[in-house]
DNA sequence: TGCATATAGATGCAATTGCATCTACCGTCA
DNA sequence: TGACGGTAGATGCAATTGCATCTATATGCA
C-alpha cells in the first residue's frame, strides 16, 4: 500500500499552517463579531443556510449535514436561536419525527448586519493578502484536501 | 484605501473552503485520538511545544504565545496535564510570580503514543491528497495569512 | 522609599460542548 | 396488524470554555 504512516516534512509543515491559520482566522472574526456585539459565528453558518434555503426552510439533519455541527449541537442552537426569534420551527407533514426550520425576518437581519462584521474580516484577512489567483489556487488545493474532494 | 468592506467571490470561496477543511480535519483527528483511548489535540500542542523546549521547561505565558490558547485555558490545561503526571510545575528563581512548566518522561511517552495516530492521520489525510511541491505551495499561501505573515 | 500600574497565573460562575441515552415516530416484513 | 430495527431530535449530566475578576509579585517613577 502507498499509505505511510510518517507524514513526509511537507505535509507536517502544511498541516501546522493550517491548524495555526484557522484557528487565528476564526479567533479576529469572532473577536470582530463580539466588539460589534453580534452573535458568535456559529450563528452565522445556520443563519446563512437557512437563508439560502429560503421559504422552504431545512430539517435540522440537513443543517448538520451542511454545517458539520454534531447533532446535539444544532439542537441546542438551534432552541437558542428560536429563543431569540431569529428562526422558527414548523411541524414538517410527512414525518411527525421532525420539524423544518425557517429562518425569520429578525433572523434576516441578523445575518445580514453580522455580514456586515464578517465579511468585512474576509476581505481584511483573506482577499487583502493574496491575489484573485493564489486564492484560486488556495481554494483548489483546500477542496481537494475536503471528504469528498472537490475537484475543480 | 485599498481596504475593501465586501470581498471578493474568490475570498470568500477560499474561506469558505478553509474553514471547512479545518474544521473536517481536526475532528477526524480528535475521533482517532478517542478511538486509541488517547488524549485530545490540545494536549498534544502543548506536549510538543514543551518537549521541543527540553530540560529548561517554558513559562505558562511562552506557551500561550505558542499555542494560541486562552490564558485560563492553558492555566486549567496545565492542571489536567500535571494531575495526570504528564509535565511538573517548577518555581522560577527571578520571578516569584511565575512558574516553569516541564514535560516528564510520562508525558514524553503520552506524547509519543499519540504522534502515531496523529502522525498516521496527517499522512493520510494531507500527505495521501496532495503532491510534495503542491504541500509546498500550499504552505506558502498559509503563511501569507498568518498573522504576522511567513514570507518564505 | 512608596505608590501606581503592569504582568503572571488562578479561579468563581455562567454558558457551551460532549457523551450517552431517551422519546417518538417511521418503515419493513412476517 | 404488530413486532422490530432505524431515523429525527431532545436532554441529563459531566467536562470544558469564556468571561470577569482576583491574588501575588514585579516594575517604573515621583
Amino acid at each position: 500500500m502507498t499509505e505511510k504512516a510518517t507524514p513526509s516534512p511537507e505535509a507536517i509543515k502544511a498541516w501546522a499552517r493550517l491548524m495555526r491559520v484557522s484557528r487565528q482566522l476564526v479567533e479576529s472574526v469572532e473577536d470582530a463579531l463580539k466588539e460589534g456585539g453580534l452573535p458568535p459565528l456559529a450563528w452565522y453558518d445556520v443563519l446563512h443556510e437557512l437563508a439560502e434555503a429560503g421559504e422552504g426552510g431545512l430539517r435540522p439533519f440537513q443543517l448538520i449535514e451542511r454545517t458539520l455541527f454534531a447533532q446535539y449541537n444544532i439542537s441546542r442552537l438551534l432552541a437558542r436561536l428560536e429563543a431569540d426569534g431569529l428562526v422558527e420551527k414548523l411541524p414538517v407533514a410527512d414525518d411527525g419525527r421532525g420539524q423544518t426550520i425557517r429562518i425569520t425576518a429578525k433572523g434576516r437581519e441578523t445575518r445580514r448586519r453580522m455580514w456586515t462584521v464578517y465579511g468585512r474580516s474576509i476581505a481584511e484577512l483573506v482577499g487583502g493578502k493574496l491575489s484573485a489567483d493564489e486564492l484560486k489556487m488556495m481554494s483548489t488545493l483546500l477542496g481537494r484536501l475536503r471528504d469528498p474532494p472537490v475537484l475543480d
